[in-house]
DNA sequence: TTCAATTTATGACTTGAGTCATAAGTCTAA
DNA sequence: TTAGACTTATGACTCAAGTCATAAATTGAA
């Protein structure tokens, strides 16, 4: 995350979107250097079949969808808020410059897309290669080490619906829906009241 | 890519790596940026079966490795010498010590980390979303519109193996063998003895 | 407060990618 | 030069995830 004070200097301007608005869309060109303010994002991809993929969600404090400032390419994914958010964007141009003159900054840039990274490369081997299960339980263990899950007596909270985990580790709701009974059976995971819980 | 001349300066030095030897191995600690002079290596994983997962190629001029050099992870992948190469090493620190002193190459390893995240965000909503031949498809577009493909009369070369190809797509062999006839009968590629070329 | 949309859930059935076997062509290192 | 490894190829069979239908519980917006 880079300081708002720094950036107002080059042109920030807090945009506004509601829940379900887009922000960018697969595609396009990129204009803009994002970082959420308030609010949260999803960036994602639907097949053909309307069939969707998220990409990753992004709170506050984050920035999102940097790849295309600095490489020539199209956006590769949509960006959607999922709620009411506020997002401080600063045009490409102005946000190099920015970068050229505060080149410290550089290093929370690099610090945010090598984490991006390490969880596209965990998930791409996990996707490409391991079953219903496997995938599931990497994807919570990730979160749990990575993400900011709350933990109580029960162990901590998974708060993806079974929708989502589907979507972002590419498998049907119902497959998820059996593949965590099943967790459920050999003791991996804890189903309170339909809510998954995980102790590691 | 960083000017060796530069490197030289933070104690660089020049490994040896014979085809098929480990650079490092998924789950360990990282203690060196990694820039490839000559040769190529390969960053995979292996799932239980021993199924191999194909993170990405890296050719000379190329750095690898570096996102758990700038977050608090382990490597998510092996890295392979898939031929006899030679790569410079710069420890940690002083890699992390060189950025600081010179901001503006920092820019390059941005460009470096946007380009690969990129790529895994195309691949990993085509391996969770998309049938044989589309991923098939897709990969060879990717490369020869990202990577650096031969172009002859026939079309763009398509110089990776059917393995390779399922293995950077999360298929069989035998599934993209069969992906690949499929592809040739609607006119999409051409397989002239053995060897398949896209025109785009 | 209510009604529609979403989420979790389960059973029956289908299907396409994986698996296994086999083989011919090609490459490469001794 | 040759033997073994790799690559491309094809057919038959299997099975696990996807599909489809249905329903109850929960959520949330009007």
């Amino acid at each position: 995350m880079i300081q708002k004070e720094l950036l107002d200097h080059y042109g920030a301007v807090e945009k506004r979107y509601e829940k379900s608005d887009v922000i960018f869309e697969v595609g396009t060109n990129a204009h803009y250097y994002y970082q959420i303010i308030s609010g949260e994002v999803k960036m994602n991809n639907y097949n053909e079949e309307g069939k969707e993929f998220i990409q990753g969600f992004f709170k506050p404090g984050e920035s999102f969808g940097e790849p295309p400032l600095f490489v020539n390419r199209l956006y590769p994914a949509n960006a959607i808020a999922t709620e009411d958010s506020v997002i401080l964007a600063i045009k490409k141009d102005l946000f190099k410059q920015f970068l050229l003159e505060h080149p410290s900054e550089a290093i929370s840039i690099i610090e945010n897309l090598a984490q991006r990274l390490h969880y596209k490369a965990v998930m791409a081997a996990e996707i490409a290669s391991e079953d219903p299960e496997h995938r599931v339980l990497q994807l919570i263990d990730y979160a749990i080490n990575h993400f900011d899950l709350s933990k109580d007596d029960n162990g901590y909270l998974v708060d993806f619906t079974r929708q989502q985990i589907g979507d972002l580790t590419g498998l049907r709701v119902e497959t998820v829906i059996r593949a965590i009974k099943s967790l459920e059976k050999k003791q991996m995971l804890k189903i309170i009241n339909r809510k998954v819980y995980r102790e590691i």
